[in-house]
Order: structure tokens, then C-alpha cells, then sequence
DNA sequence: CGAGCGATTGAACGCTCTCAAAGTGAGTGG
DNA sequence: CCACTCACTTTGAGAGCGTTCAATCGCTCG
């Protein structure tokens, strides 16, 4: 069954029983946490082919929505359950997501934790145009579904500071900025170079 | 099998294979990423009972250091696949673990992006009672296992504002300090509020 | 008792944030 | 087609929180 989400829709909350698990067929989600006081923390940017949504809490654990029109493909609870129990090698592929998933979330804890501005734009882009090689891209620019608020808030920084290091970067070189959805890479070396902090 | 470690041993190193995989036994351990220029971020604390090690990887992706003696009942890695191949039941419980590793890694990624220094102190010490309770603890004074360098790679500070973010509480009368590795709570509720933040 | 390491405290600096203003681009209506 | 609007982005200047550097304290161990 496939659900269909328009931008900036809401497509589950924290705290709220687990609705939508699936996987991402056209769009782009943002999933994020939340503080009392609205202050927001990005734990991810899912992409068409992504897995979205936990098979194993009865309530979700943190907010998603949409940053584009977002498709869906959704599976039922309780199939999804039946499934598992009945295909070992579906949980045990469950079980190798949520290990990457883990594995991802430490990396931005480091990077949260300990790099500077620049070392954190610069490792964003990196793992956008990673992900872009993943899927076909190559060379053109790709597109930033997210703004400079959601970036900000992905990376534990505030817009101006992410506009900032943005400009940096053009001026160096290191890519091109059309529009402020559109980034080209230029050198990947010294993006990458700048990404793991001066050595 | 178990195996033991001595205080500031290494578990396992990452990008190294996987040897070391179970139950924590005795002691505690943390595990934690590096930067090449050697800044650290403090990815885990772990505790009697918990697991460690990935049953996925083929490497470690990250560092495992003993903060004290250690004992660990490992499985052999050829074993626990077979394990966990063969019992289901296994494997969801290893997937119920990693989804609550991951929204502890989600959980602090909003600490470390979205967090003042106070907050993330009394986050931190909150997070730590309350596992003491779990196991049992009520009232006393509980041990710090780490040193003030490893509070302050788990929350992204340095030692001097954790020292001075944990002797503002201490003169608030929040918590008390023997010793400093010994924290005794004395306001649970004022802590709470403090670690959710203002509101 | 003295050495040495970790923790605490103080003072000044700097990176990022905050506040403010100007620039840019998409969408709308005349 | 152009002027207008509005939201988002960029850029600038100043302030603040946490860091850095430095000195003192306190505990543990020889």
C-alpha cells in the first residue's frame, strides 16, 4: 500500500503509535527530535529507497516530515510483524539497517561532539554527494531538498553559520552554489580534506 | 568463554575485526570514535549487563576502553551467527537492543547539536541515576566510573566547563560530591527540569 | 613528607550565536 | 510584462558561551 504525503507534511510524531514504517519511494524525509522549548535536532535526511519507520517500538521516537511530495510504500503493523517472525532473513536485514542506522548516528555524534563549522559543512556535503554517487549522479549538481534551517539543524549549527562556511567553500572553490539548491562538487579531495579535520 | 581486561585496557580498536562480542560481566567500558588529529567523542557508556560488540560488522567502528577491571562473557563470533540464524527469537532481541542504542544515539545527538553546557551536564547525571536505580540502587551515592576528560568527550565539553557546571549544581544543592568519583542526588526534580531544558 | 596526576578555579580569548540589514528569487496580481 | 510581496538567504557587526591557558588545590601513592 502506497501513501502519498504533500511538503511539509507531518508524517508521524514522536510519542504517537507507529503508523507509517515502509520504505521511501519518491520524496524526501527529514526525521528530527524536539526540545520543550522548540529547539529542533535533525537525526536524519531519508531518500527514495530508504527505510523509514521502526518495526519494533509501539510508538515512534522522533518526528518525520516531508521536505518534498513524498511516496510511500507502507506495510501494516501487524503483517510487518508476521513477516518477521515468519522470514528470518527479513529481520536479519532489519537487524543490518538498524546497525548502519546506529553506526551513522555515532559518526554525528562525533561530529556534533567535536568538529568546527567548517568541518561539519564540509562532512555534510561529502555524505550528500556520497549518497547522489550511490544513486547514479555524476558531477552534475545535485539538488538540496533540506534549507539553510534544516541543514543548521542537522549539523548542531544556526543558518548564518551554515551560510557562512557555505560561501567559504564557493569562494575556494571547492564547489559551486546555484540558486541555493543546487551544489556542485569541484575538488573532492579537499572537501573530503576538510571533512576529517585537519590532521 | 569470558574474558577480562584490566583498567584501561582496549577491548577492540576500529577497523579491526570483530573478536570481542557479549555480555559485559563485571566493570565498565566506553566506547568512542577519533578524529586523526586525535579529538575524541565518548559514543557509550556501558555497564554490567549490557551488550557489547556487533554480531553484524566483520570490523569494529569504533574503540572500546575498560574504565575498570573488566570481565566480558564473549561468544565466538562463528558461533553467534550460527545463533542467531537458527534462533529467531535471538536475533529480535538483538534488534530491539540496537533500536534502543539507536534512539539513545538520537537522544544525544539532540544533547550534543541543541544543548547549553548545563543542560547537557544534568542530562548526563540524570541518565546515570537512573540506570542505577534499574539496577537497584536507592539514595546512596553512586560511583563514577569515568573521569572528568571522558564526561566531557561524551558531551562534547572539555573537563574545566564540567567541572564548573558540576560544582554550580553541587552549590544549588542538586547534587553532592565526595571525592569526585562519588555523586549522591539531592533534587531529582530540579535535575529533570534542568536536563529537559527551559520551557 | 614530597611527588604527581586529576580536579577545581580564575582570567582572557575566540568561535559561533544573536541581532540587524540588505540581497535574491519565486509567486501573485494588476 | 512588470511591480509588488514575502520568504529565504546572504552578509555585517557585536555579544556571549564555552574554550584555552594558567595557577592552585587535593587526593593517592611511594
Amino acid at each position: 500500500m502506497t501513501r502519498h504525503f504533500a511538503a511539509e507534511d507531518t508524517l508521524f510524531s514522536a510519542e504517537d503509535p507507529v503508523t507509517v514504517i515502509g520504505t521511501l519511494v519518491k520524496g524526501s524525509v527529514k526525521t528530527y527530535k524536539l526540545l520543550p522549548d522548540g529547539r529542533q535536532q535533525v537525526v536524519g535526511f531519508l531518500f527514495p529507497g530508504d527505510f523509514i519507520g521502526s518495526a519494533i517500538f509501539r510508538t515512534n521516537r522522533c518526528f518525520a516530515e516531508a521536505l518534498s511530495p513524498v511516496e510511500v510504500c507502507v506495510f501494516p503493523h501487524a503483517s510487518l510483524q508476521r513477516l518477521m517472525s515468519e522470514i528470518p532473513a527479513l529481520e536479519h536485514q532489519m537487524l543490518k539497517l538498524a546497525h548502519d542506522d546506529l553506526d551513522l548516528a555515532q559518526e554525528w555524534m562525533l561530529l556534533l561532539g567535536r568538529k568546527t563549522a567548517q568541518e561539519r559543512v564540509a562532512t555534510f556535503l561529502c555524505l550528500l554527494f556520497e549518497k547522489a554517487k550511490k544513486r547514479g549522479h555524476c558531477g552534475a549538481p545535485i539538488d538540496l531538498p533540506m534549507n539553510r534551517s534544516e541543514i543548521a539543524d542537522y549539523l548542531g549549527l544556526t543558518i548564518e553559520t551554515v551560510s557562512r562556511q557555505l560561501s567559504k567553500l564557493k569562494s575556494a572553490g571547492v564547489i559551486s552554489i546555484n540558486g541555493s539548491h543546487a551544489i556542485e562538487l569541484r575538488k573532492a579531495d579537499q572537501l573530503a580534506e576538510l571533512a576529517a579535520g585537519g590532521d
